[in-house]
DNA sequence: TAAATAAGTTTATTTTATAAACCAAATTAT
DNA sequence: ATAATTTGGTTTATAAAATAAACTTATTTA
């Protein structure tokens, strides 16, 4: 009946960036930040659940000398958001 | 960008129950507790949380002389449900 | 050169979800 | 008849999560 949601998606912060991953190659720490309206430290942890996960790779560089933290989603993180995207269909879709 | 995600609805069992509610007038918990294959522990607290909230109103009858507790959506939790969803299309959608 | 900003990370706190334990009544088995 | 099991829950305890606060290091700007 209903389909269980990956719990590492179904976390507003998490699901925001996975999100914004999805249509934009590549992104910065702080554009994504901004993009969610998330605190530093909050994001911090979810990027690191979510590298953790497999579903996004993070690329720590520098621009200059300043650090610079880069997010990719990966095929298994496009999957994980297709999955839960149709696991969600089965609690918001209209029964007969 | 991203609207905000009603906590009381982000949450998986909770949103199977109203999900359920909706498409039913009235449900008593055992059947609930059954399509959503939760703990009855679990269910009573997240019905709770819904009746709190006036989401759904509880009613706590018998049936001969088994406790019976009937739940049923009321128009806030119809109208919430309606704005979560909406919500979640901000995190869905492709954007261009 | 002192103060403020940028870009994060780490740690601590609060919330939440979930499970385990419990209760009362009814039913079934011995 | 009474002991064990099931039904229909509630309450309390535990585990996990989200979030914020504090901190670090380097860099600008006043």
């Amino acid at each position: 009946m209903f389909k269980p949601l990956d719990p590492l998606l179904h976390s507003e912060l998490r699901l925001a960036t996975i999100s914004l991953l999805i249509s934009v190659e590549e992104a910065e720490f702080p554009y994504i930040k901004e993009q969610t309206g998330a605190t530093a430290g909050n994001l911090s942890v979810q990027i690191d659940k979510l590298s953790a996960a497999g579903y996004i790779e993070v690329e720590k560089t520098f621009k200059g000398r300043r650090p610079c933290t880069i997010c990719r989603i990966t095929s298994a993180g496009l999957r994980a958001f297709e999955d839960y995207v149709e696991a969600l269909r089965s609690y918001l879709e209209v029964k007969s």
